[in-house]
DNA sequence: CTTGCAAGCGGAACACCGTTCCGCTTAACT
DNA sequence: AGTTAAGCGGAACGGTGTTCCGCTTGCAAG
């Protein structure tokens, strides 16, 4: 499975690999904001004006694909916030929105995260190992700063923040971001 | 969209219709509890000894389907509370442990209640029609009593309820009671 | 018991999707 | 210009949901 990004690859691809990886990147992304990361592999390739086994080549995998088109953002959440909140549960609320406004505003990629699909297994993985060492050092500092109870693992935050996020696009009813803050105030240390 | 489960169906069924829903009714639950409810319609249905079209006819969507398998553990989640619980918050916990442990068990429903799949859609509605109104009575009467703060209604809170449970039954590092749990504990008033 | 009819049935057929595979094209180096 | 293999396209395959229509059969009337 090639990088697919990192511009220098150890060993120079074909100008037109090259290219046809760029037009897929784009082509991908934009099926992905109209019709969702489920977006039909033929709809992409045509877009990218590529036939779909050149899909395969570059990205085998539809998870590959995925965390192509969204590597950039997902390094920025996994940087360090670049202002200081204030204190440790601060700065987990504010990574934590960080995290929802990333995940509410692609359609059906927090779905995805918790798909049984093995397209997406890579997915789970290459997400979560990204990110969860994040979400536990600010939980844990919210933790030993006695901002937070120890009633859950900073994974199990992430997919429960994961999960609130399904389907909120699509229901005007439902506020994913209320709802997660409803989670964070449940960790809050009982009065 | 025919009954399919009551009694009486007004004008008579013929007794080969009658054997065959019953068949894949039992057929379906099988299948739901092997491979979830998503489980190949082709499936289903030889498992039932009836061919394709026989699910469609007295099934249209898969969410009657659905429905239907589920109907009567749903009426027991609609029904009022066998036991006093103590107090009103006391009442909506217990009601959401119900709801939670008829969730968790089943293969796949909590996704596909948030499923945007046009043959689920029956399936929101109802589900969501006669349970919303059981839970928003129960939170009420939490806020009323002052045991909860109001920061959600009944629908949101069974959405969000719903949607930690996906995926619980697949991973076991993830504890969907405890994240509902907490997700309660943020809807106590704060000290 | 025979007959007529429509409810009900089966499964072929179609549309769509992901995925694989292989013969052809063409970039890149000599 | 020649050589080579990386890269490409798209036909083909298998699995899905869904529709459709000719045949079967329960059932009631004669």
């Amino acid at each position: 499975m090639p990088a697919a990004d990192t511009p220098p690859p150890a060993y120079r691809r074909r100008a037109d690999a090259e290219r046809n990886v760029a037009a897929l990147l784009e082509a991908a992304a934009a099926s992905f904001v109209e019709r969702g990361v489920d977006a039909p592999v033929r709809d992409i390739a045509a877009r990218a004006g590529v036939g779909v086994g050149t899909i395969y080549r570059h990205f085998p995998t539809r998870a590959d694909l995925v965390v192509a088109v969204y590597r950039h953002q997902v390094d920025e959440l996994a940087a360090p916030a670049a202002t200081d909140a204030g204190s440790p549960s601060a700065a987990l609320r504010a990574w934590v929105d960080r995290f929802v406004d990333f995940l509410v505003t692609k359609h059906g990629l927090a779905a995805a995260l918790r798909s049984d699909d093995p397209a997406f297994l890579a997915l789970h993985a290459s997400f979560l190992d990204r990110l969860v060492p994040v979400c536990d050092g600010l939980l844990e500092a919210a933790v030993a700063a006695g901002e937070c109870r120890p009633q859950v693992t900073g994974y199990e935050l992430m997919r429960g923040i994961g999960n609130l996020c399904i389907g909120a696009e699509s229901d005007p009813r439902y506020d994913a971001r209320r709802m997660v803050e409803v989670l964070l105030d449940g960790l809050r240390p009982s009065s």
